[in-house]
DNA sequence: CCAGACGTTGTT
DNA sequence: GTCTGG
DNA sequence: CCAGACGTTGTT
DNA sequence: GTCTGG
């Protein structure tokens, strides 16, 4: 899964690098993102065609009535699910972020990992995003996209969020992509990552 | 119509 | 809030 | 996501 | 157990 990531960069930087028009003026950047935090999230312009936007949103959608914040959304099955369904055909984002955590071992003595991209390049994490009407707020917050863990995180872990890789950002953001072809870039990272600690040695 | 679910992960 | 099931 | 708090009154 | 803060 993925509840925490990691981002210290300036959004115009951030923005340079994306080929998106930023629309956020000063980020205050923690480093560490948290459930319920604000973050840079790169979408498609509504407005204009082949237009990528960068802007802040919440992280976490939400039940009305409900305190819990939903971070994460299985891949296997966003095209059915009523909470994230609408978001999949027509709002579909990227977060950026130069690691996520993962974390191993028994409540209580649990060990964090951090994971990078092995030439420190910046994720691209495949997201939703939809505008919350509700307690007393107005705002437009996104959700992780889950899938299967690749060979690497499979070592600490069952899920990992979906990266989306550079050459198929756009398809990803193409407001009139295919459904089909959608959920075929929803996959385990392909690449090589680097983990920090390590997994636990397996003895045998 | 009303009641109840609506989400994921991890833990049990 | 909105959708689903009864 | 995890870690840590979770409380009030009165006195200094 | 549940909520809050980071």
């Amino acid at each position: 899964m993925c509840g925490r990531f990691q981002l210290k960069i300036s959004t115009s930087l951030l923005a340079r690098i994306f080929n998106a028009v930023s629309t956020v003026e000063n980020f205050e950047t923690r480093g560490e993102i948290f459930p319920s935090n604000d973050s840079p999230v790169l979408i498609n312009d509504p407005q204009q065609a082949n237009s990528r936007r960068l802007g802040l949103m919440k992280w976490g959608f939400q039940f009305s009535g409900s305190k819990k914040l939903i971070i994460n959304a299985r891949s296997e099955t966003i095209a059915e699910k009523p909470l994230f369904k609408d978001s999949f055909h027509q709002r579909r984002c990227l977060i950026p972020a130069q690691a996520f955590y993962e974390w191993s071992g028994p409540s209580g003595n649990k060990i964090k990992h951090q994971i990078r991209g092995e030439n420190e390049e910046i994720f691209a994490l495949a997201g939703l995003y939809k505008k919350f009407d509700f307690e007393n707020e107005d705002s437009w917050r996104f959700t992780i996209i889950t899938t299967e863990a690749n060979e690497e995180i499979a070592e600490i872990h069952d899920r990992m969020p979906v990266i989306i890789t550079k050459d198929d950002i756009s398809s990803w953001l193409d407001p009139k992509g295919e459904k089909t072809e959608l959920k075929s870039l929803l996959q385990p990272f392909a690449g090589r990552l680097s983990i920090e600690p390590p997994p636990a040695q397996r003895l045998f």
